[in-house]
DNA sequence: TGTACATCAGTGAACGCGCGTTCACTGATGTAC
DNA sequence: TGTACATCAGTGAACGCGCGTTCACTGATGTAC
């Protein structure tokens, strides 16, 4: 995982290879450290007063950038969600690169991101979603939609895939394609929870690794 | 699901059958009122007002039973420890009286639990620890630490009948056994998360099925 | 090249509300003699 | 059976702090003519 294929574009007004301006840079800045804080504290202990801290600007500069918190709450679940549609579409790409076989080349998909996740320096990286789903009072229709449509695209981007491999490799036994599309996203947000709950971060790669051998079992039986 | 094994037994001072005071029986009552808010808001976004008010006491009265806020979480956080354990040894006693193969009692341990999931009426049951350990910072290291614990347990509980397995029935590939030993929580904890943001309750028992599914998969290839 | 105006990216002070916590007090029930 | 005291399960009022939000204002940069 230490290819060059991080996107560093904003994604703002022009899109255009320029550099960002001054405000773009500063409201991605309060949006990274409250990401943070709200991944280590959820959103409602998060306050205002200590992002602009952290930042290093005022409260007023803040309520510049954002309407209201909700607002900030809106803007990171979608920077977030577009980050990992990101990431996934090239993992996915790289691994159509490196096989032809639909079953080969998800298994081989399924271990990068294993690879992936060994690689986050953090113990928390995770998916924001868990960590909203928890407080979903707190956000407004706006925000739980967002969520449940970025669920509902990498359902359809595993279907999708799986479907394409059962054609191929008939199942061993009866599968929930549906399920099992859903398996993806189930696997690594329980991994990173236990991962949190254990304090070991090395859990959440051996997690993966396990829906690897399932979908291996259940279509690679020859 | 429908057998009368629920133990109404509060773990109160006196275990004998007698009815539980006034005391203990309002402090159960705010603590259960507490962890549906908890589960649906988190902790930092439930007041004790809104806690009291639901209860009809005082907020004055709330500590007389907790010495504060933290230590409501505490409690709350041990007695779902226990009810847990309850239920998880209710099934693996039922499942075990089932059959005396350690491979099928397992599986019928898994599609018991799926049904469980099945039936609960809510749409946000739920495992405290995913909650909770979304907002750890709040929580004292007591908190922390019976989580971590609770994780443990099932942890060894899950490894030791997978080891009986495994003795008896080689895996159809080499199997991490501790990782799928946490698979059980894994499963449990995602499945809950993406029900919760697909606002689907019955996504929980399926991803438990497909866990089934693998264990049938690895050992059961005859 | 200079001036006028507009927009950008904030500042500083103040607001009122709700929160967790404390503390002195109290009516009802239980126990001892 | 009556009285004295102790414990249980709270009440009511007050506290100070931090929170999200507003609003009038401002210096720096960009654009038009």
């Amino acid at each position: 995982m230490a290819e060059g294929v991080i996107d560093k574009t904003i994604p703002g007004v022009q899109s255009d290879g320029d550099a960002p301006s001054k405000g773009v840079r500063t409201r991605e800045r309060i949006m990274d450290i409250a990401e943070e804080a709200i991944l280590h504290k959820g959103f409602a202990a998060t306050s205002i007063d200590e992002l602009v801290e952290a930042a290093g600007i005022t409260k007023s500069g803040f309520f510049y950038h954002f309407h209201d918190k909700n607002d900030l709450a809106r803007q990171i679940v979608a920077r977030f969600s577009e980050r990992d549609n990101r990431i996934l579409d090239q993992l996915t790409e790289r691994a159509r690169s490196l096989s032809d076989d639909p079953l080969q080349s998800f298994l081989i998909f399924i271990r990068l991101f294993a690879e992936t996740m060994d690689d986050l320096p953090e113990l928390h990286p995770g998916c924001l979603a868990a960590s909203i789903t928890y407080q979903e009072r707190f956000f407004d229709r706006e925000v739980t939609r967002l969520i449940r449509e970025t669920a509902i695209g990498w359902r359809t981007r595993f279907h999708d895939w799986l479907s394409e491999i059962a054609e191929l490799y008939p199942p061993a036994i009866p599968a929930d394609l549906t399920a099992l599309a859903d398996h993806f996203t189930v696997v690594a947000d329980g991994g990173i929870i236990t991962s949190r709950a254990l304090g070991d971060k090395a859990i959440i790669g051996r997690q993966m690794r396990l829906l690897h051998d399932h979908v291996k079992l259940l279509f690679g039986g020859r």
